[in-house]
RNA sequence: GGCGUCGUAGCCAAGUGGCUAAGGCAGUGGAUUGCAAAUCCAUUAUGCGCGGGUUCGACUCCCGCCGACGCCUCCA
């Protein structure tokens, strides 16, 4: 296990060494959607990051629990519910089932546990009991609030004092002892969906059911929690005085806050800024679905989810990602370096990269140029593996990381051009077999970032890939004809007409082969 | 008003108190090719918003300014 990886502490504000509560093992925690409408872009910045920390923490040998939430009751929902027509069950269900297949397109399959709201109904009224009976909250007029004038240390997440809290407002205003005081349980009105407890029919606060729903899933105190840089306050801020103060212990050790995405372009330059009120009607680059943004299962289809994905891991999870049509069709660009490289080895060595298969060890030919290309290779391919796993261990820089996988990228395809590996007579065992051990590095640190662990889609959503694959070959024979025949016009109007298709054909020494963009 | 983040080449984006400031996209030259595409080689910031300061030395630390942005209200 290496117990090298730093990670920014937001509670602390600087890079700390990663020690867990318990020896070997980590509990994490991210706070997941409030079901009441579509996922967008911005959603998956948390998840795929997360994803990816769970795989290098497993990688590095730990036993990690992840925990997602789903907020299955709210006010949104209820809203959505009613304008629908339908339960609020069945809004969350079906925005559940949305959220889910957005995260299976981004190969986010490393949750271990999803547990829902109005599942754990009981823990979270448990919770609250225990907090009014510390004295941390009271019971007025069938809501519950949490007192934040109990808790001496409130505010220390997101840096701000009790005296500065505005507050809610609205009708709960006049229940609350102080402004900043905030709702554990709602009173439910007239048709709401609502559930029993010791201060009548109601549902939980936003705040509370991560903090029960934690305890249940991880402990008392745990070791990482993120979210979106949003979440901060209050949310966060108000789940930590929650568990803190039951518990009387730390909730968490490493508090994790992922960037914000925004629209890249628009309206990047308005002026002013600080003022609330005059700034409350610019136009914003954020995303946000009270800004109608969603649909993002349509843009996976269209953009593949791999793509995304790798969008995402190009840059460090706490920055700002600018998100954009040019920005994806640059990452795009950028991946199809490895995809080509990796259709490269299969063709070259007629197995398949993505099942791993390994090439026996053979005997050295005595060939001193191939053998001290060979050492260059795996030389060069082992430094880079080690600075990969160091930017890693630097609160998991996928973006630094990302870059030592191009340049091993690149000293593979100068290894296959030097020895000349697109003739096959010049393909040896001990060559490819120097090939493959470079390629299974790749194969491995690309586990750790998600990526090349099945083989993207590369024909049209039809699902009629046998098709097209024949039609290609058939038009490649055509061509291959023609151009036998120094007949170079009939060849450049078939690859001319395919390009026009968005596919491209690459003349190889020994047959030709075709990609779409 | 309070709290906080950021400003690195045409664009995106890592990074460090001191060797030649990663990588990607786009571009340019070359190898290769019937021509391409792909790949490889070379090349593209004497400088990291501006002005001061600390230091033997700062892009990296401190102060000021300018600019972009986030939170303080539902928000990943």
């Amino acid at each position: 296990m290496t117990n090298t990886i730093r990670i920014y502490n937001t509670l602390t504000r600087q890079k700390e060494p990663f020690e867990t509560v318990e020896p070997g093992k980590v509990g994490m925690y991210l706070c997941g959607p409030t079901v009441y409408a579509e996922a967008h872009i911005g959603h998956m910045v948390g998840p795929v990051i997360f994803d990816t920390i769970k795989r290098y923490l497993v990688y590095s040998g730990y036993e990690v629990n992840w925990v997602v939430n789903i907020t299955d009751v709210d006010d949104k929902l209820i809203a959505s519910s009613r304008k629908r027509g339908i339960p609020m069950s069945q809004v969350a269900t079906e925005m559940t089932m949305d959220y889910l297949s957005n995260l299976q397109s981004l190969g986010v399959d490393q949750i271990n546990s999803m547990p829902r709201a109005t599942d754990n109904m009981g823990e979270i009224i448990t919770f609250i009991e225990e907090l009014i009976e510390k004295g941390f909250a009271y019971a007025s007029g069938g809501d519950v609030f949490f007192d934040v004038t109990k808790d001496c240390d409130y505010g220390q997440l997101s840096n701000r004092s009790v005296e500065d809290q505005q507050g809610e407002g609205g009708g709960a205003a006049a229940k609350k002892k102080s402004a900043g005081d905030f709702a554990l349980w709602k009173s439910a009105k007239d048709d709401e969906p609502s559930w029993k407890s010791p201060w009548g029919q109601g549902r939980p606060g936003w705040h509370i059911e991560c903090s029960a729903m934690s305890r249940v899933e991880l402990g008392e105190t745990f070791d990482i929690h993120g979210g979106g840089l949003d979440l901060m306050f209050p949310h966060h801020e108000n789940e930590l005085a929650q568990s803190r103060c039951c518990h009387d212990k730390p909730m968490v050790k490493y508090w994790m806050h992922n960037g914000l995405m925004q629209r890249e372009g628009a309206a990047a330059k308005l002026g002013g800024k600080s003022d609330r009120a005059e700034n409350a009607d610019a136009a914003s680059n954020k995303i946000s679905r009270s800004a109608g943004d969603g649909g993002l299962a349509q843009l996976i289809e269209e953009q593949t989810g791999d793509r995304i994905r790798f969008f995402l891991l190009r840059s460090q999870y706490r920055s700002t990602i600018l998100f954009g049509d040019n920005a994806l069709a640059e990452a795009g660009q950028a991946l199809s370096t490895f995809y080509r490289l990796i259709e490269r080895y299969d063709r070259l060595s007629g197995h398949s990269f993505y099942f791993g298969t390994e090439y026996a060890k053979t005997r050295a030919t005595g060939d001193q140029e191939l053998a001290d290309a060979s050492g260059e290779l795996m030389e060069a391919v082992a430094a880079k593996r080690s600075v990969f796993l160091e930017k890693m261990d630097d609160d998991f820089n996928t973006a630094g990381a990302v870059s030592e996988l191009f340049e091993m990228a690149r000293s593979i395809n100068r290894f296959i051009e030097s020895e000349d590996l697109e003739d096959s007579k010049k393909r040896g065992d001990e060559a490819m077999s120097t090939l493959a051990s470079a390629m299974s590095v790749l194969r491995e640190l690309g586990a750790i970032l998600g990526l090349f662990i099945k083989k993207p889609k590369t024909a049209g959503g039809d699902g009629s890939e046998d098709t097209v694959e024949g039609l290609l070959q058939l038009l490649i024979k055509l061509r291959a004809d023609a151009r036998a025949h120094k007949d170079f016009a009939t060849s450049d109007t078939i690859r001319d007409g395919l390009a026009a298709l968005d596919i491209t054909l690459q003349d190889l020494k020994e047959g030709t082969s075709w990609e779409k963009s």
